[in-house]
DNA sequence: GGTCTGTCCGATCATTTGATCGATCGATGA
DNA sequence: TCATCGATCGATCAAATGATCGGACAGACC
């Protein structure tokens, strides 16, 4: 024993060398009288004992402790938390709203033709607004959402829209509503030929940014007069708790089929598994919604807050 | 400003996904989108601006042994000795800092308003300058030292300024030269409200972190130009090895009366004894100086090397 | 409006680090 | 005393890191 102690000492000095004086590896084997794949060695030695205690001193390191694990417990590409903003609650959609443009323009940048796909919701709005204009027409941009209320008139903010506005990209719109008043109705939309041809360049798409909905009393698909009060029971009944483009789903993230869900026009959840899908929200109201889409597996990677991440490291991920 | 910050919090990220993520460099650099030799930019700048707090967790069984025997010998509350480092002495310099630091921190992470007080010297300085940014206004730090050269200018890297730049605190410098130039002039600088107004904050504070100087050709007072060659020698002579704040003091630790000290400017030690005063020093000439303080009981904690450490056990603690 | 300067960014190369594998030394048992 | 097993050590190579350089962009000044 008491010769693994003399090693460890010896490790805890090769440490302070390296990593508080910043010597290279050579200077402390020649300092320590051992070689250089000693020193090696003992490097590990000390880390694998702990004797290393890193801190980054920021408040950043929460939210980075928290994307790591949610990237890591659900699979997913990448995942970017940004700061809770105490004082702030407007900025917080604000900051969502950045880091979402960032992922978004990593895609944008690119030269080569490139579909992207866009769901709706406030969250990618803002995200495509906080975009900075870059002249790129050669990339086309494609709803999976209707943009139609039912009066008839159309969203002018469509995220689609705006993107295409500030790139010069073509776009694609689905001239539908989010819920076709019946199932004939959608039957009937869906058989469309400009509709085929909208899903058609939707199924090409490389990546799509959507928001994720809550469903509750606040539900976007609610206030927005989507889904009337009658139809929100029943989903509240059937245990939903938060939709992908609409498409409901339950805690475990399974798709609900009932008599919304069979009229919703939006593309289905399954013809886009190939693609990256990328979800936009936050807020720790949101946290039950992003933590279903995450077990359901629909998403490749999220954009969310520091309230919803903590939200679901400590309900989705605490059991191993 | 704004854009700095922005630097620093992807600064933080990189810096958390290489140090705890254990990510390379080629990962962080898709990660965050920059190319990898930006992360190899952001990393150095997380480093320099101290984000990155490095912690060995093993007391190295010699310094841990000679760290006892100290705090024992003379009553201390603690007593931090880090390793030595045979070649590059310049870094010798920066273990203590770091160490030091760790110290300071856990005063100043305190949320209640809290009053400190510093020295001066390059042990200090590095000292809170490897301190990492915290905000905290509410604290105030003021010297114990003049901070004033002898042709007026003032040092604008006090400890002090540094300190209260970093964390939003309050400043109180002392206005003065070490040495003043005469008896007289010592006395008229003391009645300043000013400088009474200074000394007043300093008596209230809790603890003080303050540099041991040496005395001898290579003292820092002397190389300074606080004193002259001929004030030196007037020391040497009266066997002066150590001065604390520029309080000249012999190997006991008694202080010495001359024609310098009865011109330092600095708060009277007698009157510090209340608070706890903390030592910073390392290196094997700082010895018999850091002894000295010892002795004196001056002192209540004490952050030194294993060279010092060594001397302190050697000369000044062998006998049971 | 043009040019100039300073700053920032990314390609490339030298250095450092991590990992594998064969060799050597010591311990143990016949 | 010798053989064998095991552990540790150091040579070598691939990967990762740090540093330098040329070029591009933005802002300022003329």
């Amino acid at each position: 024993m008491d010769k693994f102690d003399l090693k460890l000492d010896q490790a805890a000095r090769a440490a302070w060398l390296s990593y508080v004086g910043g010597r290279t590896q050579d200077e402390i084997a020649s300092q320590l009288g051992v070689s250089r794949p000693g020193v090696q060695r003992l490097l590990a030695l000390a880390r694998q004992e702990g004797l290393v205690k890193v801190h980054i001193d920021h408040p950043l390191s929460n939210c980075m402790v928290m994307s790591d694990a949610i990237t890591k417990a659900f699979g997913l590409e990448f995942c970017d938390v940004v700061p809770a903003d105490a004082q702030a609650a407007d900025s917080a959609s604000h900051y969502l709203a950045v880091a979402g443009a960032e992922r978004l323009s990593r895609y944008i940048d690119r030269n080569d033709p490139l579909t992207m796909s866009l769901g709706t919701g406030r969250s990618v709005r803002a995200t495509v607004e906080a975009l900075s204009r870059v002249e790129r027409p050669q990339h086309r941009f494609v709803s999976l959402v209707g943009n139609m209320a039912r009066d008839g008139s159309s969203n002018r903010f469509d995220g689609v829209m705006v993107l295409a506005d500030k790139t010069g990209g073509d776009r694609f719109l689905l001239p539908a509503p989010v819920v076709a008043g019946s199932v004939d109705e959608k039957h009937a939309l869906l058989s469309q030929r400009l509709i085929q041809a909208v899903a058609d360049v939707a199924k090409q798409a490389e990546a799509g940014f959507i928001g994720i909905g809550r469903v509750d009393r606040h539900a976007t698909l609610f206030q927005d007069h989507f889904i009337s009060e009658a139809e929100l029971e029943e989903l509240l009944e059937l245990e939903a708790v938060g939709e992908l483009l609409g498409w409901p789903m339950n805690q475990a993230g399974e798709l609900i089929d009932c008599s919304t869900s069979r009229r919703v026009t939006s593309l289905p959840l399954d013809m886009l598994k190939g693609q990256t899908l990328i979800g936009l929200a936050g807020g720790r109201d949101k946290g039950p919604a992003i933590l279903a889409s995450l077990r359901g597996g629909w998403l490749k990677g999220l954009v969310t807050d520091e309230h919803a991440a903590r939200y679901i490291v400590e309900t989705g991920i605490d059991g191993p």
